[in-house]
DNA sequence: TTGCTTCTGATAATCATTATCATTTATGCG
DNA sequence: CGCATAAATGATAATGATTATCAGAAGCAA
């Protein structure tokens, strides 16, 4: 099993691109964290290694950790881009608290295979999907 | 059952608002556009009939119908904001085409029932959901 | 009418993200 | 090595949808 880093220097050099010192921290930094991630977020943690890193290039990284399959994008609809690890950490989706934001991952195999035959009766051959389920959780109501 | 002007009209008065020429030319506009629409192409639209509209009354009088609840926020992650006709039109998600844009409504119990379940056994109340199935259509399986 | 509140339109502000561009850094080749 | 070429970076400006601001207009109450 290779490696993340291993990966992403494959996926450098395969594109012709370069491994650079601003690229290895950019990802070191991203893999250390677990939760999703924004790029801000991510740009205030690199600073503290290296504060002439521009928050552009964080941008820039950030799209290539997803392009080599590193990384996903996760829209919760507040107007910012969050990132989760996206290797060896399987399809799912999310389930977000309305009160207090905490995310849950969630996978329902019955529920995949049915949005591939809703998708198929309408003539359409299923790519991916987006599913975010919105409630509250049992921490937030008993606190009421 | 309640014409969706008068619904609009109850709930101004509810809240205190007043009705106006604008308000009234905006929700007609919206009223007569089946498919999803964006504030961008309800105020271009609007100033037609009149031209000293402003777009920030759009987006304003957007967020009214919203709230009397006969407008949907629907978003394609695309960054622009569409709105859905919600009045007497059942709860449902979105099959898109990921070539040509193409949207259908799609609706399945079994899923829905599923992610209420998914979601309890997680200790949350569901209150509601999003889901997004992206795909290529017929038609543009076929052109290629 | 007079005062008061709400609405409106124009415009500026916001905020995440992207583009630009001059400078720096790396790489290949003679 | 030294030069030529290409890529990467950081600072900053630009973008684009949406929101806030604010002065003036319009509606309502007494």
């Amino acid at each position: 099993m290779k490696s993340e880093r291993k990966i992403f220097a494959d996926y450098l050099v395969k594109k012709n691109l370069r491994e650079t010192p601003q690229r290895g921290m950019i990802l070191d930094a991203f893999l250390k964290i677990e939760e999703h991630t924004t790029a801000e977020q991510l740009y205030d943690i690199v600073k503290k290694r290296d504060n002439t890193i521009g928050q552009a290039t964080v941008y820039r990284v950030l799209k290539l950790i997803c392009d080599a399959g590193l990384a996903r994008e996760v829209d919760f609809g507040d107007g910012v881009m969050r990132y989760e690890h996206c290797y060896n950490h399987p399809h799912h989706d999310h389930l977000v608290c309305r009160s207090c934001g905490k995310t849950v991952e969630v996978v329902d195999l019955v529920i995949e295979e049915l949005q591939k035959r809703v998708a198929e009766s309408f003539g359409f051959e299923l790519t991916d999907h987006e599913m975010y389920l919105y409630g509250i959780c049992g921490n937030c109501r008993h606190k009421k």
